[in-house]
DNA sequence: ACAGCAAGGATGTCCTAACT
DNA sequence: AGTTAGGACATCCTTGCTGT
């Protein structure tokens, strides 16, 4: 190779993480020229922050054989607390507690039929593409969020496999291609139909922000909490039933959880006609927009 | 056309295990 | 204990895409 390897000293690698919390990850060249950070990282260029940043994501989630080898050691050494946490990614402390933290605190992922799962008992059978709209919900970035963010995202909450960037591309094209994400400048957001859908999966509506361009966000801890209370009441109220009252109940809750299904429908049909009308408002501001701008030059032109 | 970025390949470095 | 082979990781480099 041409240049010397020249490894990240912990005063860079300090830098680096900090420069990605102040403006966010893929702001390479923004980080470089922040002179807070400029003279720190004045070796660098702007795909060595990438890269570092690639492969400190890496070492914080994925574990490779080396990191294996050696927990597989300290394992057979001393056992391990479980209660923990795992910490936040990337990790660039190469301390030994942290590293325990994350493993424990790591939900493993499995391939199963081409699909990605979740081999937790509480979320066993979520799909990748669940996954992918709760990180992009989650992330709350305004301007949609990017591949690796979202890889990010997943990684930090889940167990994935070796090649789990590469099924995450693949999944985020397929779902860019079908409609289900819109892909703008490298970043993702939900499009209104897949917003629906999930919601419909969780049986619970959400609040909409009337006709808006911009995707409807769900606020993924509102329907947790509206689901949690809405489970508690109906646990409480079953609890005090007779069996046929309890069928009765869980009858009624079928056919509510129907009509709220074909509302949420409904809703992201008019979400989607919202769309096409804020797009063809657009069109049509634009071409008003030029045709004034043609007058006003025609006037000057005839009037001086 | 140019700049900036992501993705992925190429290659040096490090670590571990096996062998002597 | 020293050496070596193989694998994994870290960094550099190239290429192609996207936005201005």
């Amino acid at each position: 190779m041409g240049a010397p390897k020249q490894k990240w000293t912990s005063e860079e690698e300090a830098a680096l993480k900090a420069g990605v919390v102040k403006h966010g990850s893929g702001k390479w060249r923004t980080i470089l020229k922040d002179p807070e950070y400029s003279s720190i990282l004045s070796l660098r260029s702007n795909v060595d922050l990438k890269d570092k940043w690639r492969n400190m994501s890496v070492t914080a989630n994925g574990w490779g054989s080396r990191e294996k080898a050696r927990m597989a050691l300290r394992r057979s050494q001393h056992t391990y607390r479980s209660d923990e946490e795992s910490s936040e990614c990337p990790d660039l402390d190469s301390d030994e507690e942290e590293e325990e933290e994350e493993i424990v605190g790591a939900k493993p992922l499995t391939i199963s039929n081409g699909m990605l799962q979740i081999a937790s008992p509480k979320q066993s059978g979520s799909r990748l593409e669940n996954l992918i709209i709760e990180a992009i919900t989650s992330l709350k970035e305004p301007s949609g969020s990017n591949k690796t963010n979202i890889a990010m995202y997943i990684e930090d909450q889940y167990n994935t496999p070796p090649n789990f960037k590469r099924i995450l591309s693949a999944k985020l094209k397929g779902l860019a291609t079908n409609g289900k994400l819109i892909k703008v400048n490298r970043k993702y957001r939900i499009a209104p139909s897949a917003i629906f859908s999930q919601v419909r999966r969780n049986s619970v509506m959400p609040v909409l922000e009337g006709r808006h361009k911009e995707p409807v966000r769900v606020e993924k801890d509102d329907i947790r909490n509206l689901m949690k209370s809405q489970i508690d009441a109906e646990l409480a109220k079953m609890r005090t039933m007779s069996v046929q009252e309890a069928a009765a109940a869980a009858a009624r809750a079928v056919a509510e959880a129907e009509a709220a299904m074909a509302e949420a429908e409904e809703a992201a049909k008019e979400a989607e006609a919202a769309e096409a009308d804020a797009d063809a408002a657009q069109a049509f501001a634009e071409a008003a927009m030029t045709t004034l701008k043609n007058r006003y030059t025609t006037n000057l032109m005839v009037h001086g």
